[in-house]
DNA sequence: CTAGCATTCAAACGTTCGTTTGAAAGTCAT
DNA sequence: ATGACTTTCAAACGAACGTTTGAATGCTAG
């Protein structure tokens, strides 16, 4: 081995994966050719496939990167949060499941608000691999923050739990994804729109308060 | 002029029009070929470029045709609110907006339901021409929905309002657009996914209460 | 019937796509 | 230095793309 600072171990991949993560948000994966993509990370045309294998391959490299170490922060603030009182307020495993996301937002400089962009738009995506690639990377988060609100809410009746859940991963996806449509109701781009600790704050009290809104008779009756 | 039962004018515009709402939504617009398009429609491979001029302005048409109906029917809606009392509450106002969303997503044998779906991802398309096109034709919602909401939460700050309905925004797009999502959360297919009375029910609730929340000091701070 | 227009059709156009190939260059232990 | 890898490179592959073309067909008014 040898003593020289450390050459970065494969560089070419990380330069893929950083051009990739910029290109695919800005104009989609099909969109986005292997030869502007190449060509921007400044690498041959043929190590995409040398080193991912096929462009699909590499879409799902792009998500793994990012995906895996924020699941994991988001079940490590959940521990931290069901370690210190049970049972746990809602509004403290809401802020678990959403800071690690406004933790990315916040890395302008390097691709991590790129990453949440595409993140929020790939619920959506045609694809169903990529879909499912999504939902198999959620599946435990998913189902331990369930476990952790059902804990936190026993009178919320499971099925209109899980409806809420569904609206509030979908305001965070939507919010961070869709820049153009706050714009739009604002008509003038925000100065603050990415301070992560005002947005937090924001998306908390407005999350809370529909995870806990009054339950209707209609809702009731159908659960 | 003939006394014959009327021949669907432009018919294979409408067969177009229908094919292109449900193949965009199934495999997205890049990955929607023109051939596979014409096939599903039942029409000649060149009747694209001929009806429509391209496929991009297919795209923009598919758009219009139900985009424009459901905002005229939003805008109606809010007549009618602000009508019946003034000032309207916050609740009339929210199903004014996302009650002509449900009525498409109940139109399962038409395309309602599909074009739903396609209007959820477009929010986040990356092709920017389609979202400069959405946002065009949800500006002038977007305003007077937004002058209702001031009027009747007059004590809330503009730019937590904006963010609020950017909230709202989102919900209903995701909620409708994303269907893995809520199979993820509940672990099965939930029955009444489509149910759109009690979808209705429940969205209002939680979007209501989201609206309402109460503001905390740092977001008074910052107004 | 026919001239004029709108529409349909099969075929082809040029371009771009993701991927493959085989040789060249680089790297490292022995 | 040598041999065995790994990695890069320029070039090419076949396939699929959106679009265009010019002839054929359908329809309607005069």
């Amino acid at each position: 081995m040898s003593l020289r600072a450390v050459k970065p171990q494969h560089e070419t991949r990380t330069r893929i994966l950083d051009a990739a993560e910029e290109l695919f948000m800005q104009h989609g994966f099909e969109a986005t050719s292997m030869r502007l993509l190449t060509g921007k990370a400044g690498v041959n045309l043929a190590a995409v496939n040398y080193h991912f294998g096929s462009k699909h391959a590499l879409i799902e490299a792009v998500f793994r990167r990012r995906l895996d170490p924020m699941n994991q922060a988001r079940l490590a603030g959940l521990d931290k949060v069901e370690a210190e009182s049970r049972p746990s307020s809602p509004e403290a495993i809401i802020r678990a499941f959403i800071s690690p996301t406004l933790e990315l937002v916040q890395d302008a400089k390097g691709g991590g608000r790129n990453f949440i962009r595409l993140l929020g738009r790939a619920y959506t995506e045609p694809t169903k691999s990529i879909r499912q690639l999504i939902g198999q990377t959620y599946a435990p988060v998913m189902d331990r923050f369930k476990a952790a609100l059902e804990c936190a809410l026993p009178q919320m009746p499971r099925d209109e739990l899980v409806w809420r859940m569904h609206f509030m991963f979908g305001t965070l996806a939507y919010t961070l994804a869709a820049t153009d449509t706050v714009q739009l109701i604002a008509g003038c781009k925000p100065e603050d729109r990415y301070d992560a600790a005002l947005l937090e704050e924001r998306l908390t009290a407005f999350l809370h308060a529909g995870l806990n809104a009054p339950l209707k008779n209609s809702i009731r009756k159908a659960a």
